[in-house]
RNA sequence: GGCCCCUUGGUCAAGUGGUUAAGACACCACCCUUUCACGGUGGUAACACGGGUUCGAAUCCCGUAGGGGUCACCA
């Protein structure tokens, strides 16, 4: 069998989002889990659209997700080079292939033209189709216009009455007439080819065998395979996934702000790449049994094209929030620490630079979240009792504080605390003890008024360990507060 | 509008002619716990519709409806 080689071609006009990811990891697991290679190529031939930085964005953050590759611009490789405006001298050659075997001309059709043609065909009703201007041409007809100062752009010449078909790798047969297609465009009047030629050219030069991407491909497929004809070469296979959609039901659009898409974001926010990694795999393809938690190494294990779904998936941000979860709550300290602690000191909860007090204080302040923190910025909603100054009661906590026996439990348990040296919950949690023996009181009667005095709030972690965290003067202070507040 | 694709609970999704139609998220209840969270147990909830084919259809075929994609000198 062939060698598996597949390749994920962003375009560097804008950076990572969750629909590229997924078309990488696919084209990833396909070629890993096959033992091929996997490449990638930077499609830049709209030279107006493309952004600074987002060539870079796109291999950081793949990277960032736990894809390696094994060409492409960064790495080098023997099918270069990797990025689409540095091989134009390559698709020069091949247009010239097609204009000497008249399988395309030249059009010299204004844009202006060319919409006004698109407007008429509409209005009545028609379907949009290049109407064939230009495509007898004599050799004067062409002098003519060039000396009008026209810039040709190069078109296809698209075969007549044939069917093409091809076996979607997620989907099946799929056919398309030709005579639904007009002559399109394969090199701009700049001289940049368009998409749909490049990507022939190179998928063929670079021997890619699958090609697995967006829905949205679909009807560019028999375009593609006109081409490979044209040349007499094999096309790859292709696969197309399903759209991932946003809670609208319609394609994710890079606007659309209901939804958080781009990579970089989820990495802002404290999300960890293998929860999304995992995450992302589940978008269209679902594994065989009921697990549903993976390794990359686990996905490239079991990856199987033929679970790929054909029906669009719903984003669902809440699944995977609970799906980092799991990941957190199995992650290191360090771990949680590194997507926790920036949103403390960004929202000013933590100076820039900490003492070694300071950094082993609020390490057990994260950890103490761990279990239920859903992603790192979160940190700061969760934590905030422990860095408000002033605390008043709700409505709950009051009635609670009101109850009858409080003053005394908050009085014996302040008499507990004071002589405290080492301010432990090790050491604490005798003193709340020691508060039940004398007062008689214990359970809820006893943990939740000195919750509500200490913390403010009527829900939160473990008491002595909270207590321990706000430090003993601020708990001692916040005691005789109640205390207080309690006999007025 | 033409062409193409899709249709199982709120969401993801298993299912490939015979199942009590899995599982996960979310939701609800209970248990654990001082509370919250975690965890555990249980529960509510689905085959778009209409015709066929068949002893038998979520599964196969044909229609209808709905949704989506695409019709660029964007990728």
């Amino acid at each position: 069998m062939e060698t598996v080689r597949t390749r994920y071609a962003p375009s560097p006009t804008g950076h990572l989002h969750i629909g590229g990811a997924r078309t990488a990891l696919f084209n990833y697991l396909y070629a890993r889990h096959f033992g091929g290679q996997f490449i990638i190529r930077i499609e830049d031939t709209d030279v107006k659209r493309n952004v600074e930085g987002g060539e870079k964005n796109q291999l950081d953050y793949l990277k960032w997700l736990g894809l390696d590759w094994d060409e492409s611009v960064d790495v080098g490789g023997e099918y270069g080079p990797y990025r689409q405006t540095d091989r134009l001298a390559i698709y020069n050659e091949y247009v010239n292939q097609l204009l000497e075997k008249d399988l395309a001309f030249k059009c010299y059709c204004t844009e202006e033209e060319l919409q006004k043609e698109r407007e008429e065909q509409l209005a009545r009703g028609e379907a949009p189709k290049y109407s064939g201007t230009c495509r007898h041409l004599t050799e004067e007809d062409r002098k003519r216009l060039e000396s009008e100062g026209r810039k040709p752009s190069i078109r296809f010449k698209v075969p007549q009455g044939k069917v093409y078909t091809f076996n979607d790798l997620v989907r099946g047969q799929i056919s398309f007439e030709s005579d639904g297609i007009g002559d399109f465009v394969i090199v701009k009047n700049n001289g940049i080819p368009t998409y749909n030629f490049a990507v022939v050219i190179d998928d063929h030069l670079m021997r890619i065998s699958h090609v697995f991407r967006g829905e949205e491909h679909i009807s560019n497929t028999p375009k593609q395979m006109m081409l490979y004809e044209a040349f007499g070469w094999e096309p790859p296979a292709f696969g197309h996934m399903t759209l991932i959609i946003g809670e609208n039901r319609k394609k994710l659009s890079k606007r659309d702000e209901s939804i958080i898409q781009f990579i970089e974001q989820y990495q802002a926010l404290g999300y960890l790449p293998e929860a999304l990694l995992n995450f992302i795999a589940l978008l269209g393809w679902s594994p065989k049994g009921e697990e549903e938690l993976f390794t990359k190494d686990e996905l490239v294990e079991i990856f199987d094209p033929d679970r790929l779904s054909k029906s669009p998936a719903v984003f669902d941000p809440v699944k995977l929030a609970w799906m980092n979860n799991q990941y957190i709550k199995k992650a290191s300290l360090e771990t949680v620490v590194d997507i926790t602690l920036p949103h403390l000191k960004k929202a000013g909860k933590l100076p820039e630079n900490l003492t070694p007090e300071e950094s082993e204080w609020v390490r057990e302040l994260i950890a103490l979240y761990q279990e239920q923190l859903q992603y790192g910025a979160e940190i700061v909603e969760l934590t905030d009792l422990f860095f408000k100054e002033e605390i008043h009661y709700d409505e709950e906590g009051m009635a609670i504080l009101k109850e009858e026996h409080v003053p005394e439990v908050l009085a014996v348990l302040k008499d507990h605390l004071e002589p405290v040296e080492d301010w432990k919950p090790e050491n604490i949690q005798p003193q709340i003890k020691a508060t039940q023996k004398a007062t008689g009181r214990k359970g809820k009667q006893l943990f939740m008024p000195i919750r509500v005095a200490a913390t403010g709030v009527t829900h939160g972690p473990e008491l002595p360990k909270s207590l321990a965290l706000l430090g003993k003067s601020v708990v001692l202070k916040r005691l005789e507060a109640a205390i207080r507040i309690l006999q007025a």
